[in-house]
DNA sequence: CCAATATCAGGATTACTGATATGT
DNA sequence: CACATATCAGTAATCCTGATATTG
């Protein structure tokens, strides 16, 4: 459905580029995978974006929103969110900010650590996140060309990726 | 080599509650994938800038240059910059602005179309270009735990979904 | 006159640094 | 006192809208 870019694959166009200016024994298909992934979150995100500008959402904030719901009762340290999302502090709290302002959220004391603040979602906030959810199922999170096995793959191979870049432990090593 | 962030798998977790709150029949694998493009697109976005750093480079301008570098006269309309990198006008002015503050490119009228610019890489910026790409080689673009197959896998799988989103047409399609 | 190419002004979102008040 | 938890001020980067001068 949507207008396509270019006319050619620009990623398939750098790997052959690549190898011809950098020599065919450098991690040129690193690089185009690499390229993928970055080209492909982008892609999405806009996607993502424009389906949950009309909720007054964006896909950020709509993160931290569902990890609230999820949450057993309703309500997450801001450090907890910015750890599970992987957003500055800063960011935490601006986001927390507007998500308050659109009455998404409550700020509450935390009752276990006096220095700590608590983001509670409101039942406004449940509602947005359950239509966000809705509409971001509707277009398949962008994936609608991939199927179930596909999907799977993928999930498996970026996996791989993470656990290299250490965003959790391989719980198969002894570490 | 990383320090983890979490002791659990951020994914596999979602993908679970998912489930539980919202139907096993949501595309809950679709989440997981999509997900997980996301999350390792900050990661290897934070490592990318983090070994371009030193260079007074970001990947956004280290793409720009790049591509300079792989034009064959070593200059491009700053219009086509913006398509290839799927960057907006005014971002690609301000980051031709930054490369050309560092004196890595220069802006020169368009011989062929007097309302446009070039950017023309200068030798500066070729030498940064040729030592940001080594740095990039060297961490083998974040991608060390994937052998060549999963690369290959991975760049194929990516490329269904651009060919979905409408990146560029699939040329085994008549359109 | 209409369309395309930058550029600029201004606003929005997020990242980051450094400083600060509070509480463990 | 050292450390952790937000928050705030200020800067940077990027995206977007709208306006503008120039040119095709």
């Amino acid at each position: 459905m949507p207008r396509p870019r270019l006319s050619f694959d620009p990623v398939a166009r750098a790997e052959e580029l690549w190898c011809q200016h950098w020599g065919a024994d450098s991690p040129h298909d690193a690089m185009a995978a690499a390229t993928s992934v970055m080209r492909v979150q982008q892609l999405l995100l806009a996607r993502f974006d424009a389906v949950l500008k009309p909720l007054g959402l964006t896909f950020a904030r709509y993160e931290a929103l569902v990890l609230l719901v999820f949450s057993s009762a309703g309500e997450l340290p801001l450090s907890k969110v910015g750890e599970r999302l992987m957003v500055h502090p800063t960011s935490v709290t601006n986001i927390v900010d507007r998500l308050e302002a659109s009455g998404f959220v409550e700020r509450v004391p935390n009752p276990r650590d006096g220095r700590g603040t608590l983001a509670r979602i409101t039942p406004s906030g449940r509602d947005v996140a359950a239509r966000a959810t809705e509409r971001l199922h509707a277009i398949e999170f962008g994936l609608e060309a991939l199927d179930a096995r596909q999907r799977a793959d993928l999930t498996g191979l970026l996996r791989l990726v993470r656990i290299g870049a250490g965003d959790f432990p391989d719980s198969r090593t002894s570490e």
